[in-house]
DNA sequence: GTGAAAGCGCTAACAG
DNA sequence: CTGTTAGCGCTTTCAC
């Protein structure tokens, strides 16, 4: 039998047919755990991300598990809530029974991280750490192209509204304005929520304004759409008084006005971790590999030129 | 060791810090696999679903396995990608490493959902199917209480953007806003695009205005926020000149003006159905179990009191 | 309380 | 080509 399903190529045609027959009359199927128990191979990865409601995600997610498919792998969902010790526990669980992991913008300690690269293959989406393959969205092209075009609409001063302190997009994001409105000569301002939320961004609008900006760069889009409405909560219209510019790119151009992004490539990242991965799997190790995906300004309706004063 | 992981209270309580202090030191873990195998129970759950980047997903696939994760469970993710062949392949591939499966809104012919069913315990979201255990997401209500809230706003002339002809929530959909309609002595006009896309939507804008209608309900979200964007293009303001309803409820309040809507209870659709699937595989059968989720309008800044002429 | 051993369903190595 | 068997890492009886 185990031949019949696995190396149908050692037995007869005949004795193939057979077994084959008869399995299919008294409905057996292989069992993929015993098969996994004693050949090591458990045909499972597991995808861990911090927040599966996040549009970013979910492209990723489709295009890594779709390619994952057709390699014969099934792949199991991590969700951590952004939380620390829930993706570590993630990690743990599924420890037993995945080939690989694909970790998501991890929040975990490197140490962490490390501990659970020994043991299992891993490659790392959005987390740079030496050593570990990982594969990056480099927003940093993206948002100096998005400060270039502000100031090429004539901004003199804008604002980058931070999200979290320890995320290592927003590290590239922040660094990028930062840069490129020197180099531009614009005044940078910096303002930081609590967490990246709709709310909280439409909460901070107040201190946006005061900043004087004429323009603001959002961490991302779902804060960007926050930034628009606390600025309408002040009577301000975008992009009549002041630019919007966010980031990832999810909403497409489905809001009104259509928000001008930077082009997130989530999906091509998952498809690229994936292929590492699979790569690993089959060759061992293949040395230290960063996959830096370069990003892009989608310019629509929500920036403009500056209100005159 | 196997006692001093599984049933501590067998052991002396020294044996038990013992095995678990060489075990820390070793770096010695369970193996899920293994244990899997010898008991039968997996701890392994499967969800299944048409396409995890439609938005109306990922909040019920994350509440599900939120709760699964904190029942012990691990949760696979298939992309059946809307092909009946897929989501059979995803199936027989899980089957022989979960206890259960979620199905959402399958498209699998019904012989082969029963094979499976005679397998291993399976709920179906979004599918009715006698017999078996099914959660049902109902917009009747909701869009139903979308009339009766424009009617109260003052509305006299309300119109239908449809959706997909064949589509059975469409359909749902048109039934209750035409019969709503009928009770409240409204004017119900419906449009019809070719797809229910934002570009679409935002094309149809001439005939909706030439309607006369002062307030829109629309297939959905996404084709909702085209219909924003389209009265735009002709000098209009929503909620100042026209009103706007969208279903599903998948922006959130994220949008500005932010979407009036009908629920789609994606998130409790996903937990309900892990609660029967879990209660099944403790207590096992249930009976006939058709859950049905009633939807409720969700107001927002998008409906208002029509102009007065 | 603790040790020993059978067995979960499969694969792989070894004979024939 | 085909039959047989040890063993994957755990749980669960059955003795002690």
């Amino acid at each position: 039998m185990s031949r019949a399903f696995t190396n149908p190529h050692l037995l007869s045609e005949e004795t193939v047919k057979n077994v084959l027959r008869i399995a299919d009359e008294i409905g057996y199927v292989p069992n993929h755990t015993a098969r996994a128990l004693s050949t090591g191979r458990y045909a499972n990865i597991a995808i861990i991300v911090p927040d599966i409601a996040n549009p970013f995600f979910p492209p990723m997610i489709k295009a890594a598990q779709e390619d994952a498919d057709n390699s014969g792998f099934c792949v199991f969902l991590g969700n951590s809530n952004e939380d620390p010790a829930r993706e570590d526990q993630l990690l743990a669980r599924f420890l037993g029974q995945v080939e690989g992991f694909i970790l998501v913008s991890s929040r975990l300690g490197e140490q962490r991280i490390r501990h659970y690269v020994e043991r299992c293959p891993l490659v790392l989406i959005n987390r740079d750490i030496k050593g570990l393959p990982r594969v990056l969205i480099d927003s940093g092209p993206g948002v100096s192209e998005a400060v270039h075009h502000l100031a090429e609409l004539g901004h003199k001063s804008i604002a980058y509204l931070s999200g979290p302190k320890r995320s290592w997009s927003n590290t590239q994001r922040l660094a990028a304005v930062k840069k490129a409105g020197r180099e531009l000569d614009l005044k940078v301002s910096v303002i930081s929520t609590t967490t990246p939320s709709y709310q909280a961004a439409r909460e901070v609008s107040a201190r946006l304004i005061n900043t004087g900006a004429t323009a603001v760069i959002s961490f991302d889009d779902l804060t960007a759409q926050g930034v628009i409405a606390g600025l309408s909560d002040h009577g301000l219209v975008v992009p009549r008084d002041i630019s919007v510019v966010g980031c990832d790119d999810v909403l497409d151009a489905a809001t009104h006005p259509s928000l001008t992004s930077v082009s997130s490539r989530s999906a091509e990242s998952g498809r690229t971790a994936l292929s590492i991965l699979l790569d690993f799997l089959r060759k061992g190790n293949t040395g230290d590999i960063r996959f830096s995906l370069d990003t892009r300004l989608v310019s629509r309706e929500t920036t403009a030129r500056p209100r005159l004063p």
